[in-house]
RNA sequence: CGCGGGGUAGAGCAGAUGGCAGCUCGCCAGGCCCAUAACCUGGAGGUCGUGGGUUCAAGUCCCACCCCCGCAA
């Protein structure tokens, strides 16, 4: 008999988890809970998520509740207990807040997959948090969930080395690919009582929040390299960017310059060229040095491409 | 029809009031130098997104359409 599992999840992240509980006879994925869709992209065109797609073509059926916390939510999701007898629910990128009453429905509890070594980076945007960080190691942790983000014991992680020049979108997948290759085992190990939850250390716990495109701006009164892990770890999303003249300028990649450069009275936040290198200075008097960038209402292209012409 | 910017040489950009299509980089050929993302000389390369319209004359003005991108979500 297979383990019987609910999968919550939505996006990009939760994929490789979701595709490992199907293709594994150890388990059946009785159903799959997803956001609802939403208008996205320029046009606003109604945009089913990943994780949707990938239940219908699996045939499993799915739910997208606009709202979770709501009686009609709870008593769907009682009914599947009711008639599936459900072992456990499995929580990967779900993106909303899944109250305490549902959590206390599957028998053997619920599993989250999460992308960081935790205590550290608890939150929404642990895998941008651990970049911009200069952390050298990231990570997966599957762990129970309880009434606090983030917050069960745990069951397993796996660590990988970050290496020097990933960007955030790249180890986001690398992650979300390690998180379903230990998912299954540690499922099986959890059920079979061979794993004993380790609670963690909440004092060493550290938290991002949510990102917005905002969040992007850069604030050059930080330091060069400060600035260069964020652009690593921002790109894709929600990408970094700098007002200049008027429009936005997005920085696709960019290197904390480590020489000194000659360069006379250079001012903070202004775009400055240097032979064929577009630079500027950031606040601890160290240069970013600007490879790939992308104007406002155009395509991306190199700072030489842009140097080509743009007078400075 | 959510708001906005844009499509001109391989790339990035200029091209008031319509009047011979230009700049920077790249590319090709040659030169120079111990040497260079250096420099010098010469050269190739464009139906100006598409289709209509106005005009003696349209990259430029008018209309329609296609495509790319920023914001917002």
């Amino acid at each position: 008999m297979p383990y019987k599992i609910v999968f919550f999840g939505t996006s990009e992240f939760s994929i490789p988890s979701l595709q490992a509980l199907i293709q594994d006879q150890r388990f059946e994925v009785t159903a799959v809970v997803t956001k609802p869709d939403m208008p996205i992209g320029r046009h606003q065109t109604m945009t089913e998520p990943p994780v949707k797609l990938l239940a219908k073509k699996f045939n499993i059926p799915f739910f997208q509740f606009q709202k979770i916390k709501t009686p009609d939510t709870y008593q769907i999701l009682s009914d599947l207990q009711q008639n599936h007898d459900i072992d456990a629910y499995v929580v990967v990128s779900y993106g909303k807040i899944i109250p305490q009453n549902i959590l206390d429905l599957p028998k053997k509890g619920v599993i989250n997959v999460h992308g960081s070594l935790l205590p550290k980076h608890r939150g929404a945007s642990c895998v941008q948090a651990a970049i911009a960080a200069g952390d050298q190691q990231a990570g997966v942790s599957i762990m129970l969930l309880d009434a606090e983000m983030d917050h069960g014991a745990i069951l397993a992680q796996a660590e990988t080395k970050i290496p020097e020049a990933e960007t955030g979108g790249e180890l986001h997948d690398r992650l979300a690919q390690m998180g379903g290759e230990l998912l299954t085992d540690t499922l099986v190990n959890y059920f079979e009582n061979k794993i004993t939850p380790q609670p963690q250390n909440h004092a060493l716990a550290t938290y991002c929040k949510i990102l917005k495109r905002e969040d992007g701006q850069i604030d050059w009164n930080k330091s060069a390299k400060e600035i260069a892990n964020l652009i690593r770890a921002y790109n894709p999303w929600p990408g970094t960017w700098f007002e200049w003249q008027g429009k936005r300028i997005k920085i696709l990649k960019a290197l904390a310059v480590d020489q000194s450069i000659n360069i006379q009275q250079p001012s903070i936040r202004q775009l400055i060229q240097d032979q064929k290198r577009l630079l500027i200075l950031c606040g601890d008097q160290n240069f970013i040095e600007i490879l790939e960038l992308q104007p406002e209402g155009k395509k991306t292209m190199s700072s030489q491409t842009y140097l080509a012409g743009h007078k400075i």
